[in-house]
DNA sequence: TTATAAGCTCGAACACGTTCGACTTTCAGG
DNA sequence: CCTGAAAGTCGAACGTGTTCGAGCTTATAA
């Protein structure tokens, strides 16, 4: 019976979990303690750390978590007739109304995410996920002609979550401080790589 | 003589500056306490706290300090005949190569600077004139024909800067590893705005 | 000049993330 | 079964950012 231990310590680590999506949610990461984790997951504080190595680490877990929700609900637009810049903003407006939902959350999120404390090779595959779906979606622009041929799709990708990480920053700097200010900047700049602005 | 005492808390926070300097420079943001930098400026710790309401205050400050000096080597390069993606570059692999120059230096002054704590209105002439900038070096690119004529200069600033900050965070999650690669990167998705992608 | 208000300073204490060390439970081999 | 090793648990303690409160210094005005 090797799995009792086993068994336990995926109990816990689960109550762990809980706890902290339950906290997290209910107050703010800044404001949840590792000792009321511990509290609400019943056992001692020093505990915790036999399964997350820090704070932030919870957090991470937590906001992976968060993102495959988000991420689930972009599975399901497809190679339409829709023209390619609404697709695109249409694609980076959902998740930046998921992300700056609650402010909080969306800044220690990006904070994490995009300048992380160390390389995380674990964010790699959700990247990975959503990058593909970028350029699955350039893909179908290329069969409907509405992209040149032989574009590099993951430099195409990589441009657009660019621009969406500038209106973030515009956001987050104050520089933006509706959805319909965000969401015309962001037509904005993605007109211009769609068009160019050379002469 | 009301002077006496503004003069004496000049002094002081120019001390706490001072200590603070030295010591971020010497070790890092992190290793360095509010005790470290209290003794260094002969100070009770807890002195610090009427100057600065906050550590991460100290460290805005500082690197106010910073990027000003960054900044002012930008101020020479002028409208020249070099073309406008290789000015572009150059002006963005200066600003990129001294925010990396310390790793962790660049990670903690880009969290505080794109997505800050609270809106820091202090920030904003600091951004001011560096879009200012960028906004020349595109008006001498429409002069010189470079560009096709009537962009709004202010939201081409925007689109490069963005993807400059694709590029930082390429660095920071681990995708680009080497100055050269940044570049290279950075000049790929440079062009694709300067050409456009659309057919 | 002196009384009072306002501002400044710092030792002590608090909060919270994290580590240490000792105790308990589980497991594997004889 | 036993027993010794390994893993898990937690109270106590530490480090550091931040606040409290009491005492001291400076400014003001009668």
């Amino acid at each position: 019976m090797t799995g009792l231990r086993e068994k336990r310590k995926e109990q816990t680590r689960q109550a762990i979990q809980d706890a902290a999506v339950k906290l997290f949610n209910a107050k703010s990461f800044e404001k949840t303690s590792i000792e009321d984790i511990a509290k609400q997951a019943g056992i001692g504080k020093t505990t915790v750390y036999g399964y997350f190595s820090t704070k932030e680490e919870i957090f991470i877990n937590y906001c992976d978590d968060k993102l495959d929700q988000a991420f689930a609900r972009l599975q399901t637009n497809d190679c339409t007739d829709t023209n390619l810049l609404d697709r695109l903003v249409d694609f980076f407006m959902l998740k930046f109304t998921f992300v700056t939902q609650n402010r909080e959350f969306g800044r220690q999120l990006l904070r994490e995410m995009i300048f992380p404390s160390a390389v995380n090779e674990k964010a790699k595959p959700h990247d990975q996920r959503y990058f593909d779906r970028l350029e699955k979606l350039f893909h179908c622009a290329e069969e409907n002609l509405e992209i040149s041929p032989g574009q590099d799709l993951f430099y195409l990708s990589v441009h657009f979550f660019s621009l969406y990480l500038g209106i973030l920053a515009g956001w987050y700097t104050g520089y933006l401080t509706s959805l319909e200010e965000a969401e015309e900047g962001m037509r904005k700049l993605f007109r211009q790589a769609l068009e160019g602005v050379a002469a």
